[in-house]
DNA sequence: CTAAGGACCTGTCGGC
DNA sequence: TGCCGACAGGTCCTTA
């Protein structure tokens, strides 16, 4: 999936299009996908206009009055303005469709994404244990450094739990612990305040940049103008198992982590 | 409370 | 060429 760059990406691409627009159709083709898609999302979003296009963590929520659409998507999914009623194909699972004569399609082949509704006023409760912004002003290494206390849990999998900061996923957290000069392997627990300093800058920094990238594209991600990201030549281990490390020469290792693919440089990182 | 494993679903790739 | 397992950008849910 997407992880932050790509879900910010697809924000700034998709918003120009959306804001100010009414919705004059939903066509859901295949509702059944990580939740089902509320049977009456139409009625609420019909004849009604976007007035915002905003992030929290992964979600991009499109503000209508009466509430908010929330996206997810999922690991495989994304978002592109075609003209409305163009041909769909087998993922292309759901069309909000514009009065610009143009609709906001959902393609999604793993069907990890979802697409909810949060009537205003109320906080889906998929987005009531979030963590704080990585770009935002909570963020820092004093507080990663304070949550992580007596945590044996790998510091990897620990800063991709998004209740402890969000918007970070498998690439940008391997991305961070190189450049951070950390083992993912380590239990959080066992990381020290400078070091969480440095993380927290590392993590900052990497999804700043990749975000100015157009986010990473390994095979499926493009932005809502449905160009690939370009931060994947920008990429210094994840996917590299076996190659130099970009610092030190020596081999990257590739190892798993709490379930997932992680490439570290064993030399650099402690 | 934390941590670990399974679950969801489709596509692709490498090895035999 | 064909089949099979492993793996893929996420994260919720269950179990211990």
């Amino acid at each position: 999936m997407p992880e932050l760059p790509e879900v910010e990406t697809t924000r700034t691409g998709i918003a120009p299009h959306l804001n100010g627009r009414r919705v004059t159709a939903l066509r859901v083709r295949q509702p059944q996908l990580r939740w089902p898609v509320p049977a009456d999302l139409g009625r609420w979003v019909r004849q009604r206009e976007i007035s915002a296009v905003s992030r929290r963590a992964k979600y991009l929520l499109l503000t209508l009055p009466p509430g908010q659409v929330l996206i997810h998507l999922g690991m495989s999914g994304s978002l592109r303005l075609v003209p409305a009623g163009s041909a769909a194909g087998p993922h292309d699972h759901v069309d909000l469709e514009l009065d610009s004569g143009r609709a906001l399609r959902l393609t999604d082949p793993r069907r990890f994404g979802a697409v909810l509704w949060q009537p205003a006023g109320t906080v889906h409760p998929l987005l009531a244990r979030l963590g704080p912004e990585p770009l935002g002003p909570d963020f820092h290494g004093d507080y990663l450094y304070a949550a992580s206390r007596g945590r044996s849990a790998p510091v990897k999998a620990f800063i991709m739990d998004q209740r402890v900061v969000v918007g970070v996923g498998n690439i940008y957290a391997s991305e961070a612990l190189f450049l951070a000069g950390i083992r993912p392997d380590r239990a959080a627990g066992r990381v020290g305040p400078d070091r969480y300093r440095a993380l927290a800058g590392e993590i900052a920094t990497v999804l700043r940049q990749a975000i100015a990238q157009g986010g990473t594209t390994l095979r499926d991600f493009v932005g809502g103008d449905g160009r690939p990201g370009y931060f994947r030549q920008a990429l210094r281990v994840y996917g590299r198992g076996g190659l130099p490390c970009p610092r030190c020469g020596g081999a990257l290792r590739s190892v798993r982590v709490g379930q997932r693919g992680t490439v570290y440089c064993p030399g650099c990182q402690r």
